[in-house]
DNA sequence: ATGAGCTTCCAAAGCGCTTTGGTAAATCAA
DNA sequence: TTGATTTACCAAAGCGCTTTGGAAGCTCAT
């Protein structure tokens, strides 16, 4: 069923039927309704590509992922994350189109799509430092928002990003506080831009209490498991071994765990981990009354919502100035912490 | 730069254009590296939706995975599975579009991208039982592929599953062979097709070796960290406790192993475990040479890959007959399994 | 020289919608 | 009553492409 045909059916004109189904005020409430029932009964939905192309919108956003470097990202987080925004891009009448690309063609695919017009607007993941893709996107004239931020771009472009440096100070303190000096810090890939702030945080904390820094007690990788229990493993065979790790992300935590027990210790009374955690759906921290890590937490779902919604508002008028949201993540004391037993000294 | 600017740039029609740029024979030589040199310079890409338009075919490929009840599957396997369909459409020219639904809306929202002519083509994830969504994809025209079986559907249809039955089977066999008899299920959801399956093959094993079948020793659930945790923990706590486990997936394994370290005791020393390797990518299974935990492993992303092979195929030619592909899990053998040594007795 | 058969190109229709620029009929103000 | 509005509708253009159905111009055997 399409427009012509239901139209003729009604014996109307396609104007008429077109702007009885829009809402347009130019035509009589009681053709209205009767094209309503029509096109209910005959299940009539305007052909989409039809659709866009009349009106030049193609009411879809598109997501590049590249995925052999990011692959921490295209698992869990990534998910987790569309999860968020594709609740707005619905409620707004939007598709999405994911594309994981190879690295190599991350910057084409963008070019295509925008060449191609096959989507009003993106969103780019994972910002490097001076990530590329924001002049890229900038020229191409595509509206998009960036999920985190990247040092050394010096345009402005909106985005939304959780206070990563803070975050991992808080993280930190807390554990320097509780009595800890030598402290892991078991981080993401640092070519990400998160990553780094997170190492800032990290070692703005040791020398706020004077501790010096040791880059035997610092890793950046992928966020899996093993990563996790192959870096705890390693610092834990120190001679003066950490008492405490602060970890990137739920994942590898789960790794620094298994290498802790591994070595008959038990979390959070011999060894106390502190980790960022992003709220995955299927790794849930315990529950809130009652975490299992000790963590700063700052859900990525809520991030993919918010960020969608800053995309609509760009795609309805692409000249609004940049928005910039920064979150502060929120600190829950779990079962993971405690004061440190297993001092060398 | 659209065909009409480019055609009049070269002053050629847009039909011959259009064929120099589509590789049709009836264009001289010559005239086709003029086009396609001015068309690489102006970096002209033919607009998708006009295409699509034109051509009736709009590239693109559906998911729609409910948000709400499938959790489990929404994040780690599900963007594992993508992962490997998206390699196959990228290299096919066709776009991947996902939509996340209320589970309420899920028969909505194959109705509209069906009505709407948005996609090609779908794939099913996760069947259940008698699941309604074949016999509805079958009624309205869409092309489409299930990942997994749905025991009750009658209807034809081209699907690629695990052999689930067999693979928990082989794993619990591989317990009782040690000499377990006490061992805990961790399963799936099970109104989800593959959990049922999983079930009958540890049932069939137990019965194989006299053992009866003991409820308080299945869990059925989504398949979460916790769950895992709170499954194996509940049953560790009965007067006769299980010595191993079978795990339905990698990620309640992990709870299952906190579980069982938060007790004092020792995965593969004190307690068994085989799991199934979806092989994710953040949570891979040890090394190939070394897994960490015994277990049966069939790629999610190969799946992927497959099945959306077995889509391009089917929306190439509607009326090939259906495709059943049913793979076999490999079994690994890995540190976490051993003889039983804490047998009340 | 002539018609057949290639080669190489093009005008125009059509995909299914939205939107512009109307026009008749009904309503209203004076 | 008459001209101005308002209401309710429609024909047709246009979005950017593909494809159909030619049509010139050449080549070539006869």
């Amino acid at each position: 069923m399409n427009l012509r045909e239901l139209s003729q059916m009604l014996e109307l004109s396609q104007t008429t039927v077109s702007r009885a189904l829009g809402g347009y005020p130019e035509v009589k409430e009681a053709t209205r309704q009767r094209v309503l029932e029509a096109a209910r009964l005959h299940n009539y939905h305007p052909d989409a590509k039809a659709k866009s192309l009349a009106t030049g919108r193609s009411m879809s956003i598109g997501h590049v992922i590249p995925s052999l470097l990011h692959m921490e990202m295209t698992n869990v987080i990534f998910s987790e994350f569309i999860a968020g925004a594709s609740e707005i891009y619905a409620a707004h009448g939007y598709d999405m189109v994911v594309s994981i690309v190879a690295d190599e063609d991350e910057m084409k695919a963008y070019r295509d799509m925008a060449a191609r017009r096959r989507v009003d607007g993106v969103i780019v993941h994972g910002p490097v430092r001076d990530d590329p893709r924001i002049p890229l996107l900038r020229e191409l004239g595509l509206p998009f928002v960036v999920h985190g931020r990247s040092t050394g771009v010096e345009a402005s472009y909106s985005w939304l990003d959780v206070n990563n440096r803070r975050a991992i100070e808080r993280a930190t303190r807390y554990l320097l506080d509780l009595g800890h000096r030598k402290i892991g810090l078991v981080n993401g890939q640092e070519r990400m831009d998160f990553a780094l702030r997170r190492r800032e945080g990290y070692l703005a904390a040791l020398s706020a209490f004077d501790v010096l820094q040791d880059n035997e007690l610092m890793t950046s990788g992928d966020m899996t498991e093993p990563y996790g229990f192959t870096s705890a493993n390693q610092m834990l065979e120190l001679n003066d071994p950490p008492t405490a790790f602060v970890c990137s992300s739920i994942v590898p935590t789960l790794g620094i765990r298994r290498a802790i027990e591994g070595r008959g210790l038990t979390v959070g009374r011999d060894i106390s981990i502190v980790s960022f955690d992003d709220v995955i759906g299927s790794l849930p921290n315990g529950t809130p009354e009652d975490p299992t890590y000790t963590a700063t937490r700052s859900s990525v779902r809520a991030a993919g919502r918010r960020l969608a919604e800053m995309l609509m508002v760009r795609i309805e008028n692409p000249l609004a100035p940049d928005e910039a949201v920064l979150w502060e993540a929120e600190m829950l004391l779990g079962q993971s912490t405690g004061v440190p037993r297993l001092e060398k000294s």
